[in-house]
DNA sequence: TAATATATATTACATCCGTAAGAATTAAGG
DNA sequence: CCTTAATTCTTACGGATGTAATATATATTA
């Protein structure tokens, strides 16, 4: 599998605009980004062109302006990213994260019932 | 609730052994880190000193030595980074991150099980 | 006490990130 | 065709981070 391109905070912010209206031209990004954040156009100006650099986006140019399309796919990076956090804060272990959410009683009841629910449907995967 | 310093990656890794091991000394931590990293002993002692400056740290000198104890909690802090990275990747929401594991498939028979059990322990079943 | 060993403090430096401003290019209107 | 407006490209700059090296202070030993 291939390395993921490092992506920060405030370029995740413009993925996911683009992962949910790909493929989509510089302007609507900061149209929808300027209104979500307080960043200048000329930020996200940057924050798109340094995804472009890591291989994030590829752009058409359709006329005179650019179109951008994902690289990657989100459910993928955030997969990777799901896994490193566990790695780094509960040792990979999904079981200990869930653990210390009921222990510290971060989970409602509603929660809960969800959580039970998503893991019964699994139940009978066992062959 | 007062704002917990931000702890870079490799700072983590320091606190870890802080947290299991304190009161630690600077040899101590050297050691310790040494075998389970590639990092030379001038590195450690930087991330310790900035462990420091950040307030992440306290030291007391014992006779030449310094002598480190946390000022930061393990589970407090695990807790909000824990909230943070759900915020960002799934809107907050661990069961959306629990049903995106179960739906690519991450989860193991044995893992499943465990969830099960933690969450019947806090059924307080009303139903 | 002077030289040496050891622990701590200061400085370094490249890269990434947040946050833009300014320069250049290109298309459209006069 | 040339000026202007819109779009894209280049440059900037301070703080955080990874990764140390060098310098200083202090303790131990000869």
């Amino acid at each position: 599998m291939k390395a993921l391109p490092q992506i920060s905070e405030a370029e995740f912010e413009v993925m996911k605009v683009i992962w949910k209206h790909a493929p989509i031209s510089t302007n609507e990004i900061t149209d929808k980004l300027t209104k979500t954040t307080k960043w200048s156009p000329k930020t996200i100006q940057t924050l798109i062109k340094r995804l472009v650099t890591k291989r994030a986006l590829s752009y058409e140019k359709q006329s005179r302006v650019f179109v951008y399309t994902p690289l990657i796919e989100e459910k993928e990076y955030i997969g990777r990213q799901s896994h490193s956090f566990l790695e780094r804060y509960y040792n990979g272990d999904i079981t200990a994260m869930v653990s210390a959410y009921m222990e510290g009683d971060k989970l409602s009841e509603t929660e809960i019932d969800t959580l039970r629910t998503i893991l019964l449907k699994g139940a009978k995967r066992r062959d």
